[in-house]
DNA sequence: GCTTGACCCTGACGCGACGTCAGGCTGTTC
DNA sequence: GAACAGCCTGACGTCGCGTCAGGGTCAAGC
């Protein structure tokens, strides 16, 4: 198998199995009499395996010195490439929470410290700085300001949006006031409406990814707050109608 | 704020912000006197954009021209990352299932192909190359030998390791002629047995991961085609015992 | 047997996104 | 006022290839 069928096959181009070669990371086990390079079953394992590391962000010199590790047995490799993607899966999982708590915050105007926006990319150094950015900017308006700016609707959508929202939550207080159980018919399709709303006005919000959101309301007191003040209770009265319908629908 | 401090917020070298200083990408809205970079919160907004979208794999200018577009407004800058974080969870998830299943492809003996094995690195081109390979290695004994020499435990725990796996198949061949239902508590015993068994020899497999293996038992020809040589039915009969009890455990 | 066109080879230079000094100013602290 | 951490601007180095340039190879068709 030469050069040409092995990239198209592993989805490279014929300049990096080139590279491969030279950098002694992937030498083909074989030359034809004219130079061509003859790639061989198991120099595509290889291959394999260094397209996974690379994947995972590792440099090719060190991708080369794992492989060449006599003590590291493939199936060690295995392992090891397992744990290294449910790691990344875990964080991008994270990454996909914290993009949606940013939408769900900026869709009820609170608006997130740089601290938590950064807080995802990884090796976080706590405090210390927490504590110096709250003091220079805390209280100011710059984060007001800041949030107006990014606010990038048309004030009338806008306004739509707000009465829509405000409309649900009213009803939600109404049942709460009245007794209707978080668990019950009505609620459980007020928090069916909360979602349908909140999937036209902001982002595609599946029950999954609501009941996600039910959570933070209770667990985030920036949330909390939010709801307490429009009824005490109406926090985690929400929360528990998303949970439920949530659970209705799957 | 100067240099120092976001990038410790930001988990970024001074040297990066410096570099997307010059490169126009994101230039701190202030300088002191003595020319210290100054930068304001919106600059930090803008950084936690040029991070994700720089995570995503685009490539600078890009972000800049994403970023600039005055038609692209933040909420749409955050669909469209989360949708792309989305794909990327897929993809990740992708690559897990892929490793594991050939994980399990070698505890089993199996060996699968090249194609599969590089499926997974997206943008596949289909056929073609497919046939090829097969013609030229197909039916030959060098995939029987590159099977063998990537096995790499000591021969003695191999076949330590080969009789633990009779011993449940054959208990589980035993339980099918026998008429024990496969969801009975005698059956989702041997699956749990044999979950256990893969997680103590090859790699750590709870009960969601041991539910797809499961799954791919009767979806892939290969996984079926060893069970049915121990006995006929027993791959459907496996599955659904691990099914049950991954259902008895969740 | 000869041309054509796809494929292969080896340099060699270029590039993106920084890392890493070097040489020098700033600003706080004791 | 001296020390020391932190900031500045060049400028060169590195990694993982992309992209020519200049030239050999090979299967197909005439």
């Amino acid at each position: 198998m030469n050069v040409g069928q092995v990239a198209a096959l592993a989805g490279v181009t014929v300049r990096t199995l080139h590279h491969y070669d030279r950098i002694g990371l992937l030498r083909p086990s074989g030359r034809t009499s004219a130079g061509y390079r003859q790639y061989a079953p198991a120099d595509l394992d290889r291959l394999h395996q260094v397209l996974l590391y690379r994947e995972l962000g590792f440099p090719l010199e060190e991708v080369a010195t794992l492989l060449d590790d006599p003590a590291a047995d493939p199936a060690a490799h295995l392992r090891r490439q397992h744990q290294l993607l449910r790691d990344r899966l875990e964080r991008t999982s994270a990454m996909v929470a914290a993009v949606e708590k940013e939408m769900e915050a900026r869709a009820m105007g609170i608006s997130l410290t740089p601290e938590e926006r950064f807080e995802v990319f990884g090796d976080w150094l706590p405090e210390e700085y927490a504590a110096e950015a709250e003091e220079k900017w805390g209280g100011t308006d710059a984060w007001a300001q800041s949030q107006q700016r990014t606010r990038a609707m048309t004030k009338d959508d806008w306004l739509r949006v707000k009465a829509e929202t405000d409309d649900v939550e009213a009803r939600f207080a109404t049942a709460l006031r009245d007794g209707v159980p978080a668990d019950s018919e009505p609620a459980m399709d007020l928090a069916e409406e909360h979602r349908q709303q909140l999937s036209r006005n902001f982002y595609d919000c599946g029950p999954e990814m609501h009941g996600g959101l039910g959570r933070m309301y209770v667990e985030d007191e920036r949330f909390t707050a939010y709801y307490e003040r429009i009824a005490p209770g109406l926090a985690q009265y929400v929360s528990a109608a998303i949970q439920a319908n949530a659970a209705r629908q799957g």
